[in-house]
DNA sequence: CATATATCCGACTTTAGAAGTAGGAATACT
DNA sequence: AGTATTCCTACTTCTAAAGTCGGATATATG
């Protein structure tokens, strides 16, 4: 229960963007409606993704967001850090190690929470929204037909 | 950095306890002292440890906690789960699967959320505090003398 | 029995960050 | 010109974390 919806609607935003496909941008509206946020809320989101070189935008009429690069080289763990910060789960385990716990006893438990940040990062890094948007099945795929699911 | 303090401070109890062992009991400023916290924070959470079976209490001169079981038979899920409630990093990744998301496609983002769990939850469940409180080379193992540190 | 040492219990305060609103300026298409 | 869009910043609201405090209850020991 640790990724906050902020972080959780602009991975949905990249997501729809990404199923999209990136001949055409979708204004914020259209995304807000997609994934059933308020579109003033989802501006700022957007705002930081295009300050992180996730998509760019285009103004006025006809305008909107599109991805910045292939679906296939944006991986959630890239989207996920900009909103979340350190992904261990403790402050001790950061991987820029900031204090050491006070502990006498050398802290043990450091290992454990060292285990669970690496196999998140792991997963987070080898998940990348080409692979989303195909699962999800989205007609941005043309070129390559998805023959079953599996 | 989704693990509270208070959660922190728990497990970083039960650890001081497993090490100090089981003869006799360690009271609340004792444990305290060790794990750098406020005494009368640290009540609140071994009265939740108390009530979860953890630990169990005894009143008086020379009372305190101490643990309830052999500490091998402690996993470090069972005490986190104790403070943090679900270990899904996301409401819509929870094994008791409350509300799917409203996204129009089916949220493949899921999937990846549930691998995170998953993960997250098979580490916690095979850290228990007798190998952590062993690492953490606490004298409290006399019968089985570690001979290196590996 | 008196006393000191502990656990027990619940109510209260403070603070930080999440979550979202609101209003208007800048830009570009038709 | 007019309209649809992004852009930018300040503000509000709410919740949960984190911790404090005061006193009641139990128990070992002299």
């Amino acid at each position: 229960m640790w990724i906050t919806r902020k972080t959780d609607y602009a991975t949905r935003a990249v997501l729809a963007l990404a199923i999209h496909g990136r001949e055409t941008p979708l204004s914020v509206q259209e995304l807000a409606d997609r994934i059933q946020v308020s579109g003033s809320y989802l501006e700022q989101i957007m705002a930081q993704l295009r300050g992180a070189g996730i998509v760019r935008s285009e103004r006025g009429p006809k305008g909107g967001y599109r991805l910045n690069h292939a679906p296939e080289e944006i991986t959630l763990e890239r989207v996920v850090r900009i909103f979340q910060g350190p992904l261990a789960p403790i402050e001790c385990a950061t991987r820029s190690m900031p204090a050491s716990c006070p502990m006498e006893v050398g802290c043990t438990l450091r290992t454990t929470w060292e285990e669970v940040r690496d196999a998140t990062i792991a997963i987070l890094e080898r998940t990348d929204f080409g692979s989303l948007a195909r699962r999800a099945g989205g007609r941005w795929v043309v070129d390559k037909p998805v023959s079953a699911d599996s």
